[in-house]
DNA sequence: CATACCCGGACAATCCATGTCCGAGTCAAG
DNA sequence: CTTGACTCGGACATGGATTGTCCGGGTATG
């Protein structure tokens, strides 16, 4: 899975109840990490809707919805694409005993293995939201921790 | 993921009740793959032990347990090896607000989120097993079709 | 109107998965 | 017992995707 996904909810997450707009390059310094690999994080998630990004001088990127409307599949999907992990190449329509592609309707056995999987992991995703993450965040490093970084963040140098 | 774990299930599936050991050339044969690259995949198998190779004139690989006992998780661990495809950068530690090392003794919720997914994903896999594969197939493609096949393999040239 | 700032898509470098090859070892046959 | 041929096993190239970087279009501000 890409690396970006996590930079990606990281961001998510500082950016919950942020008001005002965030510029990547900021993102970046408080997370410490590539200010242009993290740009191109961010227009993922602004091409699949889940941040509005508005230019000019006091730009930057805002969360479209509120956190609780937003899974954690969602971010992983608008980053990592749509696209399942395991894709099935019809082996058994090759070789000596290939199957007629009339019996080949239904996906064989071993990639309906893999796509329940992959919808057991799509569900497990889909149950948390960011907000469950900010608020875990908060029980874990105390509660005055997230709002104090949050008005770093807000801060424009 | 890769692309390896398919073939490496559908060898899995026509060894199920063989006898003989089959040579990796013939698999690719039936499978119409590229015989070196398969080869490593078996190669793979061989070293998580869910296989055994014999070597010589009348070597090949055959399973070492009877298929009901090789889950699907197994081959995919085998090939894929056993990492998570998640890892966690500790971003939380970096930057201006990094959280200090004794406050990340236990993962981060976005972490926590990615592995409870990487469980669901991984019990989903390990719920089926080759010989349920087979099984499927037979009631698929005929029960008739997995034996002839087998017949076939068996013949060495 | 000029300017400074920010986002967006186009452009390289690097790493892993894919694909290939040849040598070591082993069993079977003569 | 010798020969031989066939098998696996790990070391060696190649390609594509991910990672990382850059500059131009556009917008709100002063």
């Amino acid at each position: 899975m890409s690396g970006g996904v996590e930079w990606a909810l990281h961001c998510c997450v500082v950016l919950t109840g942020m008001t005002e707009p965030v510029p990547a390059a900021r993102l970046a310094e408080f997370h410490d990490v590539s200010p242009t690999y993290l740009a191109k994080q961010l227009q993922a998630l602004s091409r699949a809707g889940l941040v509005r990004s508005v230019q000019g001088q006091a730009g930057g990127y805002v969360l479209t919805r509120a956190a609780e409307e937003i899974s954690v599949l969602d971010v992983v999907e608008a980053v990592d694409g749509p696209g399942a992990a395991f894709t099935c190449t019809e082996i058994r329509q090759r070789g000596p005993f290939a199957a007629t592609p009339d019996a080949c309707r239904t996906p064989c056995p071993i990639a309906r293995v893999m796509i329940g999987a992959d919808r057991a992991w799509r569900e497990s995703l889909r149950a948390t939201s960011v907000a469950d993450l900010a608020g875990t965040v908060a029980r874990d490093v105390g509660a005055g921790t997230l709002p104090r970084a949050q008005a770093w963040i807000a801060q424009r140098t």
